[in-house]
DNA sequence: TATTCTTGATAAAGGGCTTTATCAAATAGA
DNA sequence: TCTATTTGATAAAGCCCTTTATCAAGAATA
């Protein structure tokens, strides 16, 4: 920053203020009675000379020395920063900007993106973005493990945007209650009398694909149903067919649960085709809010997931996380956070030829 | 960071290399042959060292000592940061995002939002927050022309989306031709056959609306129509009645333009009130995108502003300033950019009673 | 062979801040 | 009155990197 009258400098101030630089460091921080004593004379002397000079303390300097920049990292591995409209990953975005704001941090972006061959993210250019900044938050799906894991050793505090598993379970996050939550669709499909249900699923290695499986399970338990009444069809969108679909009906399926919306889209697309209806002849029902950008038909049955809470949420994590006094606390960070249900309008009872199937 | 092994620094690659920390930083920034001259036996040593022990540079250590931090700010003087849906600054940031990591550059987000009492906005909490960053490109309508005046005057470099008027003119800035869409609407009007129009406007001090005016002027003129065909009603919104509007449809009035669609939704608004029909019995057009969240009912006959491609050039043209060898160049960097026009619905032919009355 | 260029590389001086260790003076305790 | 403690403040080292000025050695020129 190339300055006609030079910016003024913390030498500036202690020599206005007639006292030493780290007298002036200690003050302007808030460590008077933690680094030194400084008497109230003094600091009034001081604070004086920093108006006068209308004094601004340099971020790199300060970071480099040790001190906080007041600046947390907003990292994505997603290879497309949710600065888009609809985006899935957006909302969050909204949630992590509001709460960093409240508690006076700005934001640095960072994308994964990377055009160096060396796959690294974290590290890009020969330059380790983080090290600018306070404290990160991890967005997104394809996460990786192996960056994080050298994060997690390094000790460099940052929270997750949802759960992550790792080896010791250290890491720290805000979650949304995946399980819960579909759990809960399960619940009511039974409640609209559904007997057999498909669960369809890409049976990915993520977490959020595992919760949900755990969920469906459980919500089958805690119902008293046998697992038997469940069906699974594992594989991506594009591989389901029609006759797929039609096998499990023929098995005496009922309800599909999709995983999400674009499988619960591709049912409905090759449903609409054979002319089914939804939910008269088939009910669906989706585990969270739509990836696509796609405006759905129906308002599917599915439960919103708390992204906007989870944001903030994450941010909070982080705040705290560096305040905390303690340097060798091991515990992580966490929180649950519930997801809401959405009736929507694609779970009805099952055809009256399938409940009559039934009572024979 | 506190780290269990610790980040390698410049010190250890040169250690490694058998090298000078001096020589490293040379190679390592391309500075080989400016600042000093190295073998390419030295050079290819000293990357042999980076890759093996990873080191990645210290941005704030860079940034201290004069490198380059690869960061650019984003700075705007809105309320609300554009992290928001159908936000009228959200597309602009997409182009800044887009065209920021196309040249390798992260992105800081800064708000004015400032609760200490001293109503700055660039220095917050006694830390300029634009020292960390090589350059900033500011966005946002409520500029607060005195410190944009202190960093011209610093020679900082930073961009404006959209024009800006200063009184050296020499702010570098990526701006919409506001004055020629405006001129296009108005020739559009005319084709219609509308005679008399009244221009709904703010008047406020803002380039973007004294751009707009002159581009009403300008359409006039250059269709040849006198001035006294060209009505004014100034104020906001908020302020316009059912009676502003009779009396000017009494003075002739067949067509009105609104500055913004704040003044074009109370047009409406109190139009349909009256029970008149839009463009049955008046025509309307609109300059520019909606400002308001608020879906409009008809498509505004109105012109798009680029706002995508505004903030994309924004980026370019701060990274050429920033590359720029000449220090002493004082000429802004400015690319002015077109609107397009869009049709819409709602200007047809003036109601044929007024064109009878035109022909008596 | 003596002199001038080039080439290749380095020492050292910052850049602006934080923090630790240290110290003098003032106060309290005995 | 003399020692022990508290209070108020500082010197100096360090954070990690960039750049300028300087230099030794080898190559080219005379």
């Amino acid at each position: 920053m190339p300055a006609s009258r030079k910016t003024p400098k913390l030498a500036d101030v202690a020599r206005l203020a007639n006292v030493s630089e780290a007298t002036v460091s200690v003050v302007i921080n808030g460590r008077v009675g933690k680094h030194a004593r400084v008497s109230e004379t003094t600091q009034e002397k001081i604070w004086q000379a920093v108006r006068e000079l209308g004094y601004v303390a340099n971020p790199a300097a300060k970071t480099l020395a040790g001190g906080s920049s007041m600046i947390l990292a907003v990292f994505t591995f997603e290879p497309i920063f949710p600065i888009e409209h609809r985006n899935f990953y957006y909302p969050f975005l909204i949630g992590i900007e509001q709460e960093a704001r409240q508690h006076g941090y700005d934001l640095l972006l960072l994308t994964s993106i990377d055009n160096t061959q060396d796959g690294r993210h974290i590290y890009r250019n020969g330059r380790n973005r983080l090290q600018l900044v306070d404290g990160a938050i991890l967005l997104g799906a394809e996460n990786n493990k192996q960056e994080v894991l050298a994060l997690l050793e390094d000790r460099y505090p940052f929270v997750f945007v949802g759960r992550r598993d790792s080896p010791n379970d250290n890491i720290s996050y805000a979650a949304a209650d995946y399980a819960e939550g579909t759990a809960e669709i399960v619940d009511y499909l039974f409640q609209y009398q559904h007997q057999k249900i498909a669960y369809i699923t890409s049976r990915s290695p993520k977490e959020s694909s595992i919760d949900r499986e755990i969920g469906v399970r459980r919500g089958f338990e805690r119902n008293g149903r046998g697992l038997h009444n469940l069906q699974f069809w594992t594989g991506s969108a594009d591989r389901l067919t029609l006759h797929d679909l039609t096998l499990l009906l023929q098995q005496g399926v009922t309800a599909f649960i999709a995983e999400d919306d674009l499988l619960g889209n591709q049912i409905l697309r090759l449903a609409h085709g054979a002319g089914w209806q939804c939910p008269r002849d088939f009910s669906l029902a989706v585990l969270g809010d739509p990836l696509s950008l796609v405006e759905p038909v129906q308002t599917w049955t599915a439960f919103r997931i708390p992204r906007h809470a989870m944001g903030r949420e994450a941010v909070r994590l982080l705040v705290q996380m560096l305040g905390e006094l303690d340097p060798n606390r091991t515990a992580p960070y966490r929180t649950m956070l519930p997801c809401t249900f959405v009736p929507g309008t694609t779970v009805a009872y099952p055809p009256v030829a399938d409940l009559k199937s039934r009572d024979a």
